[in-house]
DNA sequence: CGCTATGATGTAAACCTTTTCATCCAATCT
DNA sequence: AGATTGGATGAAAAGGTTTACATCATAGCG
């Protein structure tokens, strides 16, 4: 009966098959096939003897065999330069979420070493080339090439948070500016143009350079000369935030001025410092953060904040490639996400 | 020269296979495959001038077709109630990063619906079986049977954060018991037994509940006949905090109490309802909270709290999944990770 | 010189599924 | 009645890799 021929005294140890089923259920595999995937075209008597065998032996198609057929594994990768903290956390979870609505299961990855050479470790190390179906990587700086290896071996692609686009590739980029702008301007209505600064984290990052320039931009319109006077970079974390507030302190420049800060993170800095310094925010200093992150609500004083859609970004990226891998031939979209100012209290009213 | 005789005129769209790689470098695919999975028993010069075909063509294996015979794909799943927030971050980060580092891809996915039942998109949306050689998966309630299917079905299994370790399956568990002994004796250390809380989230939470047990038993030994009364359940985040807090503040007895919260989150809304109704924390109030998340070193009074290693239990969950996959036979592990103390402000010296 | 190890390589089966094509039977039409 | 259509099903190929087994040449040995 069995035509596989199977050794009944040793324990079945593989899976069973989709023979089995079809053993059992008296039919060829092609109908169980069919039960799975093309209901309409098997007769309801047949097609139910064969769900009720599926159901019983509790079978399950193999992913690789199907693989190997319909080169597709319904699994997406994303990968991003850390998947640490609030800010990937919330890229993440909105990409699992769209994932799942769709039908897709999420790869991550924070790393993408390897490539095409070398040893097998090397390679599986890497990005999965291969298994997945397509791959949303998230760029941040411009050297950053791990994507092209993806694309070039056919795999399709979508960018995410570039500030500028590639031609012919999939993007999804957080308008920057547009947030930047905004907050500069709340900053600007109750602080002389010469007193706003912008605090942001590593100058080569996209997102820093779109919100400086933002910000450089509004300054000057407000008729200073030299708004890059009023810009410092440095790292996307508290102490530089509270580093830069001191030195501020210490030189008697703190008080009567208004920070835009790269991210929430140096926005904390600057408030402890200030308040450190018994320097009263947002009396005397007026601070606002960007991404609003969960802690920005959770601060006293309430910080300020530029949002950023982050769940939106993931899950716009997930949506994006899938897309794409449902119609290969369509041009290459570029979904432009917006950030807008959340006043809270740290910038006054 | 193709044995598969391809058609020359139409673009190539599959990828290049072993077979390519063979005729290129005129030797059997078995050869190419040797080169790549035994070097050993192949001739240098051969390896040689196959490595060079596979470098120039940019062969990658089709891990479908790997797959199909080695039954493995190097990929492991870790699955969770939920993945947001510096908890699970922290978590995914160190499964990640563990998952590199022994050359596996890590599928992430906070939802386990689907079964052996039904469509084809219903099933893909569940756990990958079949796909995925092992899985990691937390469990914080009792009903919580997920994980069952994937252990039948011969997935290797690890169990995440139960308390109670189950027979025959790899746990990685938090030692929460610990931890929270020692945040209740440091309380008890300068507050009287009696006006020492436990606040916790579900009371249906296997964390939430060894912690409040251990807390129980530690105010019980200071003397307190029925330290069950000093333990209040709610939800993981700052509204309940706050409005427990805010409950003792009304009815006047919000002074000179210790607090041990459940979590970060909890410990903050009780150190923001104090603060508001103008009781100085530590001074009269003095809080503990748990995970020591990132954000209790960042706010001010600086949160003390239960550190519980996080990316440990994530890098332990893969390391054990990958020592099973490695010796099936290996007798079930029990990881049992260590909580401890981290005294900051918020709860005096 | 002939026989046997031995090392290098090739052949072919197996893994499991999807899908095209062929087959078969019953029902409809002329 | 004979031809035709259509629905249901089966047979078989294809997809790319690993690996047991077969083959072959060469070197070593008696």
């Amino acid at each position: 009966m069995n035509k596989r021929g199977r050794n009944q005294t040793e324990p079945a140890k593989s899976a069973i098959s989709i023979q089995d089923v079809a053993d059992e259920a008296h039919v060829s595999i092609a109908t169980v096939s069919r039960v799975l995937n093309n209901p309409e075209v098997v007769s309801a008597a047949t097609a139910a003897k064969v769900r009720e065998v599926i159901q019983r032996l509790g079978y399950v198609p193999n992913p690789f065999a199907q693989g190997l057929i319909t080169r597709a594994s319904r699994v997406l990768c994303l990968a991003l330069p850390d998947i640490h903290g609030e800010f990937y956390s919330g890229l993440i979870r909105g990409a699992d979420a769209k994932a799942h609505e769709l039908g897709y299961h999420l790869l991550v990855s924070s790393e993408a070493r390897g490539g095409p050479g070398a040893t097998r470790a090397e390679r599986s190390t890497g990005l999965a080339l291969g298994l997945i179906d397509g791959l949303a990587i998230m760029i941040t700086e411009p050297g950053d090439q791990a994507w092209t290896t993806a694309a070039e071996s056919g795999t399709p692609v979508v960018l995410i948070d570039m500030e500028a686009q590639r031609p012919g590739v999939d993007c999804v980029l957080v308008d920057n500016a547009v947030g930047a702008a905004e907050a500069t301007r709340h900053l600007l209505a109750g602080t002389p143009a010469a007193s706003v600064f912008f605090v942001g984290g590593a100058s080569e990052n996209f997102d820093t350079r779109a919100r400086a320039e933002a910000f450089a931009s509004e300054v000057g319109r407000a008729g200073v000369a030299l708004p890059e006077n009023q810009i410092s970079y440095g790292t996307y974390n508290v102490e530089w935030g509270y580093t830069w507030m001191q030195e501020r302190v210490k030189t008697g420049r703190a008080v009567g001025i208004g920070v835009l800060a790269g991210n929430d993170e140096i926005a904390m800095g600057i408030v402890q410092a200030a308040e450190d310094a018994g320097i009263r925010v947002p009396g005397q200093v007026r601070v606002v953060g960007f991404d609003d992150t969960r802690i920005a609500s959770l601060l006293r004083p309430k910080l300020s904040s530029v949002r950023v859609p982050l769940q939106d970004v993931g899950a716009a990226a997930i949506a994006a490639l899938a897309a794409r891998l449902e119609d290969p031939q369509r041009p290459p979209s570029i979904t432009r996400l917006a950030t807008s100012l959340v006043v809270r209290e740290s910038s006054g009213g």
